[in-house]
DNA sequence: TTTTCATATGATCATTTATTCATATGTTTA
DNA sequence: TAAACATATGAATAAATGATCATATGAAAA
């Protein structure tokens, strides 16, 4: 059940060329974010502007409560941003890595 | 609970240019891949070279058998393509879209 | 200050998912 | 052909996850 007839230093070697538990952890946790319908359409809605968290249930056709749930995770990855207007609170993307991850990704699935 | 002060037209326009449903899905099906500490592990094992399931079993100290369920799943998204040899069966990356992929979020993660 | 509106959050439930175990498939070697 | 080896796969289980419901928080308006 072990590795066949290659030479364990190999293993070593590729073992040790890894990034460390926690960089890999939190990779995952970054993608598993991407991993979502609702996710991505919430994303992909920040594409065009700023929208507060109705305006984005409106468009996904979702309940306030769900995309609210959904906001905090992606806010976790620091991924969007929010700013406060009176009651309303502005949802947008941080910065253009969202753009330039999903484009990678679409562009692989073009293929 | 409705969107609040925004002309509806705004929503509207928002909803209709987001990517169809399945294109959504099936990016966020794509995602998922990425969205496993042993699923990237094992991609990450395979930047360096491409390896046997016995091999990739003893990097990540994991059983034959769960990494094999996991190549199963990745092989599905095509990032991973794989090639006979005797009784052994080595698993590759099928192009450079995973390097690209992580490179992005790696990025972000470093900020 | 009471009401209303926008958002957040805790608990619950159903579904999905990752691993394990047992076993099947397919290839080589004795 | 039988035994050994490498991999795949089905069933089962435990853990994680996403939506819902009820309710809490926080700000504006009446």
């Amino acid at each position: 059940m072990n590795a066949p007839n290659v030479p364990s230093a190999r293993i070593d070697q590729v073992m040790c060329d890894l990034p460390s538990e926690k960089q890999l952890f939190d990779l995952a946790e970054l993608f598993k974010i991407f991993g979502d319908s609702t996710r991505m359409k919430i994303l992909y809605a920040l594409f065009e502007s700023e929208l507060c968290v109705c305006e984005i249930a409106a468009v996904l056709n979702m309940s306030q409560s769900a995309i609210s749930h959904q906001l905090r995770i992606i806010k976790q990855s620091k991924l969007v941003k929010n700013r406060r207007d009176g009651k309303i609170i502005y949802y947008s993307l941080a910065d253009d890595h969202v753009k330039t991850i999903i484009g990678m990704a679409a562009e692989h699935l073009e293929e």
